[in-house]
DNA sequence: GTATATATTCGACAGGTGTCGAATATGCAA
DNA sequence: TTGCATATTCGACACCTGTCGAATATATAC
């Protein structure tokens, strides 16, 4: 067991959400380039956006790396990890845990467009079973 | 605006859903009604599933209907609603608020069964576009 | 070296969530 | 009517999240 305590199962709020985008995007960097980049959507004070972001340190979210007195943020999980596992969260939460239910429930009650319904027919038919 | 201020944008937690689902099915039915219901997954005390169930009543997530003391319970919204919304969330929070992005990543990196791409295919050709 | 700008550290606070227990009210059975 | 078995009400508490500001440390520019 390692000494730290990274809840490896932990949620990712939608304040880090963002924050992770940033920071994808631009790691290593620091709590004020992702500052800056958020400026628009969220207009956080820098102290937000850096206590957020040293909780996601402790959440095992981000890691960090000095360089003399500054931290640099890199991310310790990949978007596709994020993603799944956001996507697996709702699955599980709202559809007993299989993937199919959920689908079938997004093809039958969204709209989609012709050709949107063309992209999925291909992307069905690209996909290799098993 | 009414009185009473049910925030309709409110998120449905885990908690919540495991209530929801056994009130869906049983609905209108009383606290205790749940608690027994979720007995085996959740081994809540009565309090806590009245506690949860007052709250999403606040929330207008429930409603309440009373006969003499009892409190019988039924949801404000549907099971389609609820799925919906969880889903547009993960979209919002992990797809920048685009349905076929997501789709493709499903598509792309699960691991589909022979059977389960037929049935998508299927379910894709009885899509009606627009 | 001293000032100025920038980082870091920390504590704080309000609201939401998960979880109960204790106190109180109420209906039904004997 | 009295008492038991339920229900309801409410307050409590710890932890998570969103959000900062103040105090402090550290570089960098003169």
């Amino acid at each position: 067991m390692s000494e730290s305590k990274k809840k490896e199962n932990s949620e990712i709020t939608d304040a880090e959400w963002d924050i992770l985008k940033v920071v994808w995007q631009q790691q290593p960097c620091a709590a004020g380039n992702v500052q800056e980049a958020l400026q628009q959507q969220r207009n956080w004070a820098y102290s937000t956006v850096k206590t957020t972001m040293d909780r996601m340190v402790k959440k095992g979210i981000l890691k960090i790396s000095k360089i003399r007195n500054l931290q640099l943020f890199s991310a310790n999980i990949t978007e596709s990890q994020a993603k799944r596992s956001e996507i697996l969260k709702t699955i599980k939460r709202a559809f007993d845990g299989a993937l199919t239910p959920m689908m079938q429930f997004l093809l039958e009650n969204e709209q989609w467009s012709k050709k949107e319904l063309q992209q999925l027919k291909e992307l069905v038919d690209k996909s290799k079973p098993k």
